[in-house]
DNA sequence: ATGAAAGCGCTAACAC
DNA sequence: GTGTTAGCGCTTTCAT
């Protein structure tokens, strides 16, 4: 057992234990230049007895690089970002680049509060949620000086690039794909929640596809916090109870949706029959469900890879085309709760 | 519109916009030292209107203070880890404080990378999955001289301080519970994961427990890979077709847990009478499935944040004790899918 | 209440 | 192939 140093090792350290300059040692633990092998065992001997780990602070700031990529999203808990998080890694897991994220629970002034944190620690680029931030937090995007992508979302003005959905189409498809099948008496349920523009946006897109069919909507029903599938069931037997009528459920997401469809199986509705029901996102937890709720997936790994990958190509070699733009297109899946259209 | 800098401003361009030291401006924008009002106000305007983003890693080097909690764990795709990481949030959130997480996918060679890595940046503190580490990672630890707290499990001896459940008590609960319900014939549902140390002692427990009852695992399945939900479903299918008079059914998780579940449901299996089940870890997702799956919960949340308490104490108030360790013990829930004890 | 000097641990750029 | 010098943008310490 070597005595303990509470000062953390630096390269001088190593310098001294290897007998070779500072520079040479730094030029082995990076594989830069040209080093003879004698002299590069010796370093590596020497760094790894010692238990050497290196100073990213000072490297980076003397190297003005630091391979850090900011990544900014609303949440966790509910399974679509976690699943753009899988895509951003897998294509930087062959980079040097790492991501870091940073949550913002849907509040534009902590995000902006997040990214003002992110980008004091000069990271090479910046992924982040959705295309509305604060002013503050877009002239600070613009003024960083890396890239810049934002994802999940392509309804608007991005500040540099951005990949992602038409919400506002994914809503429409899925408003005429119920119209197509003959539902008539449509009822929506979604999440209390102004500032989710995405889920916004795909209610715009829905109510203009039934008004286009001259249908409206029927009754709604939100709610706010608790187990989704819990709320899904509970705000199905109440918007039921209150419009019997009512011939299709369309959720603002799958976890509720699976609630609800759980609700409805137990009272025995006849589904798709008489009662139909969607959702959004293709959450993959929900395969193995006795039945498969209609859905549309929200291409969310591939929004992740196409993200990563515009950050690699500014950040690493060199530069690639300015202000990219990615739609992606959603694929509806019709499981076992809507209709195929009607003849 | 004023003209892009492409160099990120400095210290420097606030101190000349405003006229006053760079020292004062540093002092400024860290609330530091005494700094008249008319001065603060100068120097606030300036960083405001030029749009200054402070360099952290400039400030980490002069400083020698890092503000980052490293947070090491397996993977982020089942709910335990996040919600952990909510329990850390939590408290971090009131600390200059910040989480910054890696994921290992259980193998510990990329532990033991991820740390390096992380360890690079100097961080105030590590919090990290598991008490099974590479001996390289064990000495990174050790001689990192920062507070280093391993979460989850119990059973075993940590670095320096430890917060979770013992495993093995948690499996030896269960299966007693099931013992003393009057179940016979367990068969057991779990990953194929050698490296998932905490499902292994689980099992050692459940074993020992049925064993001390004069009993032993009827029949076993174990997946990889693909949707918890399906695979739950296609295991349990399996099992009471091979062995068609097992009574209980024990899954290493509630996901492939509830997958059984509704399996047996539809097959028309008399729960808990004929056929009990139960899983692990009390994913507050499945609350609001049609029956209430058995099962224990992990203190996911508590592990979190005292974890986080007991890095924040070290960090900030100079230190707290060495090598705490904290036992929380997890609740039984009987649901639907166990019998309670019987006369 | 404010400023000047020194240096955190590393790497870019240039010698040799 | 290896070493030397000069900073990177801040904060610490000490002076005023």
């Amino acid at each position: 057992m070597t005595a303990q140093t509470r000062r953390p090792l630096t390269l001088r350290d190593v310098s001294e234990a290897s007998g070779v300059s500072e520079m040479t040692v730094s030029r082995v633990l990076r594989n830069r230049g040209d080093v003879s092998d004698k002299t590069r065992q010796k370093v590596l001997d020497a760094a790894k007895t010692l238990g050497y780990v290196p100073n990213k602070i000072a490297g980076a700031l003397a190297s003005q690089r630091v391979n850090l990529v900011a990544v900014i999203i609303p949440s966790m808990s509910n399974m679509v970002f976690p699943e753009v998080m899988m895509g951003i890694s897998e294509i930087l897991d062959d980079t040097p680049l790492q991501p870091v994220v940073g949550l913002t629970h849907y509040k534009p002034e902590r995000e902006e509060a997040v990214l003002y944190e992110m980008l004091s620690w000069r990271p090479s680029g910046v992924i982040l949620a959705g295309l509305e931030h604060t002013d503050a937090a877009r002239a600070m995007l613009a003024a960083a000086g890396i890239p810049v992508v934002e994802i999940m979302d392509t309804d608007g003005e991005p500040v540099d690039a951005m990949v992602g959905i038409s919400h506002r189409a994914a809503g429409r498809t899925m408003g005429e794909a119920i119209v197509a099948a003959g539902y008539k008496r449509v009822g929506f349920l979604g999440t209390k929640m102004p500032l989710d523009h995405r889920a916004r946006k795909r209610f715009e897109g829905f109510t203009l596809a039934l008004a286009k069919a001259g249908l409206e909507i029927a009754d709604q029903e939100f709610y706010a916090g608790g187990s989704a599938l819990v709320k899904g069931r509970e705000m199905t037997e109440a918007i039921l109870n209150r419009t019997p009528d009512i011939d299709f459920l369309y959720y603002s997401n799958d976890m509720i949706g699976a609630g609800g469809l759980f609700y409805c199986m137990e009272k025995g509705y006849d589904i798709p029959g008489k009662l139909g029901l969607a959702g959004f996102n293709g959450v993959n937890l929900l395969k193995g469900l006795p039945m498969q709720l209609a859905t549309m997936d929200a291409c969310r790994l591939d929004i992740g890879r196409k993200a990563a990958q515009i950050i690699a190509a500014h950040a690493l070699d060199g530069d690639g085309p300015e202000g990219e733009r990615v739609t992606l297109i959603p694929d509806i899946t019709f499981g076992d709760t809507l209709r195929p259209p009607q003849g």
